[in-house]
DNA sequence: TTGTATGCGTTATCAA
DNA sequence: TTGATAACGCATACAA
């Protein structure tokens, strides 16, 4: 592998006069730093990272860390972020699974974002303890070296529940997330309280975990307590497609005996018959707020955790309640 | 940051007996090493990365070059690709963009998997004739440092074609993908032979683009020249699913007067009505089968490139031609 | 303007 | 069994 001290003997200079051409320092010659680069190029020298990293305490390489590689829905997040950081002149890495986390504490890695219900707060506390900056995305975790950028779970889930209600629903279902997901907690008090303000309304919880084959066992239990028309709330949209199957198998249907809405507005909601009504954000700006937010902390400058706001997105999967009938 | 110095300065032995310890060489005491161990575990010692991949000249680190971060597509390809890369040692990272490119000759990573058609077969080129290694997956090059996993696209199109003309279609609309895509021309290819082995059938190439809305684009032209039942074979299901959304704002009906199959079985093909005939394979299988490769051109061993086969999945989106009606 | 020398945190060779 | 030391490739303070 070619190094500067090649590229020195070939020019018939010191490797840190080849060093300081390299980077652009004045202070060399105009005309030794123009032969030094033409020699470099031709012997196709490439910096070694890892020497490089070593020196300069960092890499410009900025961690994603996923829960996994599924879901359309990670694909407008991630180029948000990557927008982000190219034009800071920094490159993201996408990981999953719990081996990667080693990027970190190595300093492979100048900082974090972190989408991953695997990863345990104790874990990232840990690291941000150790000086390492975080940016979070489905938790609040408060430290100086840790910042957040948080969907307005609550301001969503309130819309959901009020536009199953505006459509006169009063027999409402809620398809829950898992029991450690930050998002869906959030989601579901906020489910509760509108619930509470709008009484009086039946209410009933069935737990789900955020994946399509819970939705189609909670719509299970909703076909076979059906009596009359019912609203079902799914806190995300996998799960709502889930429901989507299985009433698929019976006489029932969406929009009509079931009005369903969702969370999320992932791209398969476009393909649904009828349409999924569902709370949108955009993916793309929680993305680059999130390398906002890192770049920003490592920076050194102030954050504020900042909040990713959403929107109703109406769908023929609720209908007005037909009272008589 | 703490060393490998300060343990030894704690410890009150040299540098190279902590190294040793922490590295089980068996030169050294069990007593002095679990002293050792111990004052590292206390002090929270993490080996610096880029301390030893600049020693070791190895980072244990694959990168996973993709077009962009869309499509579910890519779930199970990664997955594969990561568990296999895990089991031995190694972490998967994943990137896009031009930028990012960089990771390679300036050793950060030990190896790359290539799926990025903005990738060129000259930079690929460059890089394997510096010694860097290669697995690609949406091309053929040869060199020894580059191998190849790629799909079996000549059986899947004509699997495709024939499927067609089993259900009696004799005029077949063929959306194509870019010109630059070795998966869209090896099938294309097999398209063309398929088609003059069957003679005679009217047979009409549109230009496509392996995005959803140049498979809207196609339909137009398919619906206006519409005038009889007619079969179509998209390059690709993205495609197809744009064919879907065309149609469904016409009379015209997909399994009745536009048959058509795809190819990919993307997730969404199981949501559209009717559903998608398309050629399947297995994502998880073709990145585990990269992964694989490129550990062994790693290790120096021999490397056969490796084919990922293809089958049919039947759909309603095909039925048999009616010739009298 | 260029060169010399040092150190970043490891690993590994050779002595002790 | 342990320690001193060189080397990996680069950046940079200081000397010339």
């Amino acid at each position: 592998m070619v190094s500067i001290k090649d590229i020195a003997k070939e020019a018939g200079v010191s490797i840190s006069t080849v060093s300081y051409a390299l980077n652009g320092n004045p202070k060399v010659t105009a005309e030794t730093s123009s032969r030094i680069l033409a020699i470099a190029k031709e012997l196709n020298y490439v910096p070694n990272a890892a020497a490089r990293n070593l020196k300069k305490r960092e890499t410009k390489l900025i961690g994603a860390f996923l829960t996994d590689y599924f879901g359309a829905f990670y694909g407008d997040l991630l180029q948000g972020m990557k927008e982000v950081l190219n034009k800071n002149g920094y490159d993201l890495i996408v990981c999953s699974g719990t081996p990667s986390h080693r990027l970190l504490p190595e300093k492979m890695i100048d900082g974090a974002i972190v989408l991953d219900s695997h990863f345990q707060n104790e874990e990232l506390l840990k690291y941000a303890e150790r000086g390492h900056k975080l940016v979070v995305l489905d938790r609040e975790l408060h430290h100086p070296n840790i910042s957040q950028v948080l969907l307005d779970n609550k301001a969503g889930a309130t819309l959901a529940i009020e536009y199953l209600i505006e459509n006169g629903h009063r027999k409402i279902y809620v398809v829950k997330g898992p029991k450690d997901s930050f998002d869906a907690n959030q989601r579901l008090q906020a489910v509760i309280q509108t619930i509470e303000r709008n009484e009086p309304i039946e209410f009933i919880e069935i737990q789900g975990s955020f994946i399509k084959s819970s939705g189609e066992k909670a719509a299970e239990q909703i076909i076979n307590e059906y009596k009359e028309p019912v609203a079902v709330f799914c806190l995300n949209d996998e799960m709502a497609i889930g429901i989507y199957n299985a009433v698929a198998k019976t006489d029932l249907r969406i929009g009509e005996h079931i009005h369903l809405i969702g969370f999320d507005n992932i791209e398969l909601t476009q393909y649904t018959q009828p349409t999924l009504a569902t709370i949108d954000y955009s993916k793309h700006k929680w993305g680059a707020a999130a390398s906002d937010q890192l770049l920003k902390l490592i920076a050194g400058s102030k954050v504020e955790p900042e909040r990713i706001y959403v929107k109703l997105v109406p769908g023929e999967s609720v209908q007005m309640r037909q009272t008589l009938r």
